[in-house]
DNA sequence: CGCTAACCTAGAACAAGTTTCAGGATTCAC
DNA sequence: GTGAATCCTGAAACTTGTTCTAGGTTAGCG
């Protein structure tokens, strides 16, 4: 990888090094529109076909852009996917924000979300093969992407728990853990090691942590 | 991957179908010895530069065989770096039995190990970026494989616990769960995201959940 | 309006994983 | 020791991710 990654589209700004690295530069409406029609085809190919359904050359055609543009949007197929999945993340996210789960308990309402994401990954589960497959292959110049995607699942998590007061270190450790294992979990399913059943079991056990964890008064 | 891989190569029995699908075959003395010089190569090439070093063409010279001979032996880039980190785990489960830790409790025991060996991981990064990143991109096909790693990590974690008596169903799913945490946060750290503190106190985090656990008698 | 920088397109070219094929070398059965 | 089955080799071909190039397009600006 000879060039380094440029996350996004550099937009017209100086002469051609990076200004201004952390607001991402605002996108006009042309090229909004170009990135959402990549991430729909990325979507819609990996429903299709999974992680190998998804070819750059296909992405591009079928969202009416060049090959070297698809590539200035996302550096790597593995770029694209991730932020794929930080796209069905954020829907995710939102869903689960209008309907909260409803059990007593912290611990018991992180199992029941967690496990409620997870059917909604069953029933596209090619799509769910493309884009873990592709944020656990991600190597150091995908971090950052990464780690939105990170903080996204932390924040559904927190949310779950319903915390009043900041998170204890113990308990973010906890979260951490939790977001291991559902990770781990997700990857021995698609690849067809361990049944839906199991992936609850180990989501209900690791889930107890957060019981160990909570902060005594 | 239009042919259905073939695990090891097929050695002289019957017509063309597989006949004996578990022993996997024994190999002649010749054959034990490419299998080996391939494995040697491609941690050789691993160490080097990580899971992109290790380059199927090189592997083959490296190792003085064909192409298509290394193909035949391992049918993808995936299914050689998984056999590479069954190879290494198996040293060092060997290892670990003669020097078992010597803390107090389960949890302790096991966290310890798991450092111990993170610590041996880290010793040669690169290795472990390509075995870890091949593991985790792993599609069904490698599932077998996949699997006796499992269970050999399986294996070494149940026996830093130092049961007396076969593991109850809830510590069988510790265990499991502490596999998740184990393999996530190398992920996690070699990609950069985590540093070797963090993903201490994620294990020992999760290690925590072998008392939850542990039969009450 | 016309300039200019940055963007986009089409397409070739390159890299590495994987497959294929023709022929020589081994090995087992007899 | 001969033959058949299998294995191994060397090399080319194919696939798909990624890069590069030349030229047309767009957007802000005087």
């Amino acid at each position: 990888m000879p060039t380094p990654p440029q996350p996004r589209p550099k937009p017209r700004s100086g002469a051609g090094a990076l200004p201004d690295p952390s607001p991402a530069a605002p996108l006009t409406e042309r090229q909004e529109a170009r990135r959402r029609r990549i991430l729909h085809a990325s979507a819609q190919l990996a429903r299709r076909g999974g992680f190998d359904a998804v070819q750059m050359r296909e992405v591009a055609e079928s969202s009416n852009v060049a090959l070297g543009t698809l590539y200035r949007y996302f550096p790597s197929k593995v770029h694209l996917l991730v932020a794929t999945m930080q796209d069905q993340l954020q829907q995710m996210h939102a869903t689960l924000h209008k309907h909260p789960p409803e059990d007593t308990g912290a611990a018991a309402r992180v199992a029941a979300t967690l496990m409620r994401a997870f059917r909604a990954l069953q029933r596209e589960p090619q799509l769910a093969d493309a884009m873990v497959r592709a944020l656990n292959f991600a190597d150091r110049s995908v971090s950052p992407e990464v780690d939105t995607v990170s903080r996204l699942t932390t924040a559904i998590i927190l949310d779950a728990m319903g915390l009043q007061d900041q998170p204890t270190p113990e308990q973010l450790s906890a979260v951490r853990v939790i977001e291991h294992t559902w990770h781990s979990a997700l990857i021995t399913w698609l690849s067809g090691r361990a049944s839906i059943a199991q992936v609850k079991i180990d989501i209900e056990t690791v889930c107890q942590l957060i019981e160990v964890t909570a902060p005594r008064d």
